[in-house]
RNA sequence: GCCGAGGUGGCGAAAUUGGCAGACGCGUACGCUUUAGGAGCGUAUGGGGUAAAACCCUUGGAGGUUCGAUUCCUCUCCUCGGCACCA
């Protein structure tokens, strides 16, 4: 028997596979498109099993769909600007080019051990001109329409990387690359104003999107919709507060000074809690805001001053760990529009510039406010219970801040209405009072894609000092990089230093310019890589747009957990986007959006180079091969999950092939020695009694629909199993015809133990028929695409030989691909070109099956029957059991419950 | 604190209109077969209990609904992921 070296029969499968040119779709011809799409992977060096877990086994999801009938494109490509390879080159003194080009080279060959369907002609690799000429393009058609822009706001920026991030960038204050704690600066940078479509960013409630529910939420909350309102708090002046006096009523109007020495000043405050603002006592502004330059009295600026820059000092992890609330008094009072009373204006750190207008009122329904207020001795005043009676207690107990809605109090005219009324209410009356109106705020911010480093895609401006920030124009599109840059950080662009690249001429007026030398987030460029992937060599446009409408929504989009917020929601800002400039006529890119889960080291932690738990691929596969690196992904649990590596558990799968492998041979090789009568059992002999046996039928159309329905499902752990357990069932039979064979050698001539392997083949022809046989390597095919093609062809052989001898000709079964390349292969039958097998519903259900007979709901006893028993034959047979009797006895059943073919349950 | 996903044998995990808990695989034990390799084949394997059965217990914990709950409801504990002084 051949032995089965995983290594030898990839090698050469792969290899003709590449030969016949059997993979990959003519996307104009493609009558049934299927786009699958898997995050496209950074060119950070060598493959990984992460890789294998994206890409390995989401083509065995691919191949099912190609064998069901789909023209599966399924693309691959490289994400290749960005700070990992900077620093990488910074690092090994290399060029962050060719450092990304070695390891493009690496990873494109590593790619080819899988065994994918990976379509190679339609590569997209962002750092090269041809892709990210069409990034200009876009950011320039963003400038036409007011969705990019130059802005200046306190940013995050990274004192190690030396850049600036966005917020999406910022894991818990922390930089998303090197870790270090981000600061707030003031930096000029352009952005896109993503927030232009926050409304229709956020997903409708309790769609059929086949999205999970995880990035659904994540990304509505991130969203972060807040309805509430705007209100203006007019700042008392000193002068007006010497005449007022302390704590007085300032009566409407008295802040209408109109003199030269009063000027009026305005705090706009946003709050979801209109409803509490009669009990507003105070104003808390954030240290950075504005407005205080304006309103901090003289004799109170020092102190003012001292907190802003201590403030200022802060990262924003240090903010977030400085719980306990600090604050200082400006010296300056507001007045409530509402109530009429005039009450203090604070600078704290708890409140944030960069959320609503950075301005928030105090009152007593609000933890922190309530904090602040207790510690800095700010009367309260609460104006809300949750029913009358409660409110003395209210009052009295602070130390329980009632922050839910309730029943409003000491409210003026709105007192006992409830919040939600109330709301309204009070709304209307501060627009009819131009004192305040409603708004809706949203926590999304907009997207800062300036980064001052080398390595990506210069924006493409030209800074001239008479007519200011002029596009670049198109036809001079691509603005392309330099390769001759010192790129080593330094605070500023290192494009910067590029001297006679920065020098231009200015588009507008001819004079002399400089081009802007900063560079794009790498997330824009992969904010719409699946579009260039349909058109990757066109060169007039982004894409086709024809061919987009033909090939997107995505079907099916596979990819990490980790981009709930950054990645997936550029992607569909992107999308919103280009409808807007008709190049697409669809709201949403995926159809449907699986997660994948993570592969720990054997150790459970995350695989790193520092920690020694890496698992090599490349090692695996030379020891296993990688169709059992694909069936032990597909296996290890559900697609989502994240589990260690377990060297056992490749180990199993292994096992399995060979199982696999075994029984090819041995069912080959008896076809071939057998007779005409046993050859054409199977399929093509109707009355064979064995193809006849109800349980070999079932077993095999359960199976198929089992595997089908599990795939389909993104449940691959699952198809396997149900492959083993047929592989067991069918190497059982083999078994169980072994012994057959066996006793009956020894009756009748007990001949002695010289029986060699190859003579004990006659009993499998009346054990597994050859379309058992060739179902299961088909459902097998997506798994394990190498030793099923190798075991197919081997079958074919055999079929033809039995051709050449003038007998039946095998059907062709290749009639689902359609395209000329396939008509011309050699091997004009491979395995995946078939069609995915049918199951016959009625086969697939049970004609035997075990019926549960429970007394009190207590399982009792089972019985097997045929399936479709009627309820009083159930009965008859359970009540005969002995078992069911002895806890029946002489009692009579209150009442009996029936479930078709499951159980029959007496309650007595 | 808020949002999301989870908690089932020694391990990875199965089980959905509520109906046999633990499929499949790993590991382990015993046996066989070869061998001496860490290979192959077979059997067993949730816990307790028994000579063997019978039987009892068991899906993080406590209640509830039901003839019947891993599944539905209430409360609670824990783990993972995301967000977080968001007014």
């Amino acid at each position: 028997m051949k032995k089965y070296i995983p290594a030898e029969v990839e090698t050469r499968w792969q290899k003709k596979w590449k030969e016949t040119g059997l993979y990959g779709v003519d996307l104009k011809s493609a009558k049934t498109p299927f786009y699958l799409l898997v995050e496209l992977p950074y060119s950070s060096g060598d493959l990984h099993i992460g890789h294998w877990f994206a890409f390995a086994v989401t083509d065995i999801f691919g191949r099912f769909k190609r064998m069901q009938g789909f023209d599966v494109f399924f693309p691959v490509g490289f994400d290749a600007f960005g700070l990992p390879a900077e620093n990488a080159a910074i690092k090994r003194k290399l060029h962050p080019q060719d450092w990304t080009f070695k390891n493009i080279e690496t990873m494109t060959n590593q790619f080819q051990l899988m065994g994918g369907i990976f379509d190679w002609d339609h590569v997209a690799i962002t750092c090269l001109p041809e892709y990210y000429k069409w990034n200009q393009w876009i950011f320039l058609k963003m400038l036409e329409r007011g969705i990019a822009y130059r802005g200046k706001t306190l940013s995050n920026w990274c004192p190690v990387d030396k850049t600036v991030l966005a917020d999406e960038q910022v894991i818990s204050g922390k930089c998303d690359r090197c870790g270090a704690d981000i600061e707030l600066k003031e930096i000029s940078q352009w952005f896109l104003k993503i927030t232009d479509y926050a409304e229709e960013l956020l997903w409708p409630g309790s769609e059929e999107v086949d999205w999970p529910k995880s990035v659904i939420e994540g990304q509505n909350n991130w969203i972060g919709k807040r309805e509430g309102a705007v209100i203006r708090f007019e700042v008392v002046t000193e002068g007006q507060r010497d005449k007022a006096g302390e704590g007085i009523e300032v009566k409407e109007n008295t802040s209408k000074v109109g003199s030269d020495s009063f000027e009026v000043r305005t705090i706009e405050v946003f709050t979801t809690r209109v409803d509490t603002l009669f009990g507003a006592t105070f104003l808390v502004l954030a240290p950075e805001h504005p407005i205080l330059t304006k309103i901090v009295p003289k004799n109170n600026s020092n102190e003012v001053e001292r907190y802003q820059f201590i403030s200022a000092g802060k990262s924003q992890v240090e903010r977030k760990e400085m719980r306990e609330k600090t604050g200082v008094f400006t010296g300056a009072y507001a007045i409530n529009p509402i109530s009429g009373k005039e009450i203090p204006v604070w600078i704290a750190d708890y409140a944030l510039m960069g959320y609503g207008t950075g301005a928030l009122f105090g009152d007593a329904h609000d933890e922190r406010d309530v904090e602040f207020a207790k510690k800095y001795k700010i009367p309260l005043k609460p104006t809300l219970v949750t029913g009358k009676k409660d409110r003395d207690k209210l009052i009295l107990n602070l130390e329980e801040v009632f922050t839910g809605e309730g029943i409003l109090v000491d409210s003026g005219e709105f007192s006992g209405m409830t919040s939600a009324i109330a709301k309204k209410a009070i709304v209307k009356k501060l627009e009819e009072e131009k004192t305040g109106q409603a708004q809706i705020q949203y926590h999304l911010h907009d997207w800062s894609i300036s980064r001052q480093r080398y390595w990506g895609t210069p924006i493409p401006i030209i800074n001239c000092p008479k007519c200011g920030a002029v596009p670049v124009d198109e036809k001079d599109l691509p603005v392309e990089l330099p390769y001759d840059v010192d790129f080593t950080p330094q605070g500023k662009p290192p494009l910067a230093t590029a001297e006679a690249w920065m020098k231009v001429k200015c588009p507008k007026c001819g004079g002399d310019a400089q081009r802007e030398p900063e560079t794009m987030d790498g997330f824009f460029d992969n904010s719409w890589y699946f579009y260039r992937y349909l058109d990757p060599k066109n060169e007039r446009e982004p894409f086709d747009k024809l061919r987009a409408q033909k090939w997107m929504p995505v079907d099916i989009y596979f990819g990490g957990a980790e981009h709930t917020l950054g990645h997936t929601m550029y992607s569909r800002f992107f999308t919103k986007f280009f409808r807007d400039l008709d190049l697409v006529d669809f709201e949403e890119y995926a159809k449907r959006r699986v997660n994948h889960g993570v592969i720990l080291g054997p150790d459970s932690h995350r695989m790193s180079k520092s920690r020694g738990n890496v698992v090599n691929p490349d090692e695996e596969v030379k020891s296993y091969g990688a169709d059992s690196i694909r069936l032990y992904l597909a296996f290890i649990g559900p697609y989502d999950l994240v589990a260690p590596w377990d060297p056992g558990g490749i180990r199993g799968v292994y096992h399995f092939l060979q199982r696999v492998w075994g029984l090819g041979e041995k069912v080959t090789s008896d076809w071939l020695s057998g007779d005409q009568v046993r050859r054409s059992s199977g399929e093509k002999n109707p009355d064979n009694p064995i193809t006849q046996q109800p349980e070999n039928l079932h077993m095999m159309h359960k199976t198929i629909k089992k595997v089908t329905e599990d795939i389909e499902n993104i449940k691959f752990n699952t198809a396997v199993a149900a492959l083993m357990e047929w592989l067991n069932y069918l190497s059982g039979k083999v078994h169980a015809g072994k012994v057959t064979k066996v006793a009956k050698e020894s009756k009748e001539s007990k001949v002695s133990g010289t029986s060699d392997s190859s003579d004990s083949s006659d009993s499998f022809v009346t054990s597994v028929t050859r379309l058992e046989y060739e179902v299961f390597l088909k459902l097998l095919a997506p798994f394990a695409p190498h030793i099923t093609e190798e075991l197919w062809q081997e079958l074919q052989k055999h079929e033809s030989r039995s051709m050449n001898h003038g007998k039946e000709k095998p059907k062709n079964l290749n009639n689902v691909f359609t395209r000329p390349k396939v008509a011309k292969f050699i091997i004009h039958d491979s395995i995946h070109s078939q069609p995915w097998p049918k199951y016959d519903p009625a086969l697939a259900q049970a004609k035997k099956i075990t019926l549960v007979v429970q007394v009190n709901g207590k399982l009792r006893d089972r019985l097997p029957v045929e399936a479709g028993i009627s309820q009083q034959e159930a009965e008859k047979l359970a009540l005969a059991s002995d078992k069911v009797q002895r806890w029946i006895g002489d009692a009579n059943p209150r009442k009996v419950i029936f479930v078709n073919d499951r159980l029959i349950n007496f309650v007595i």
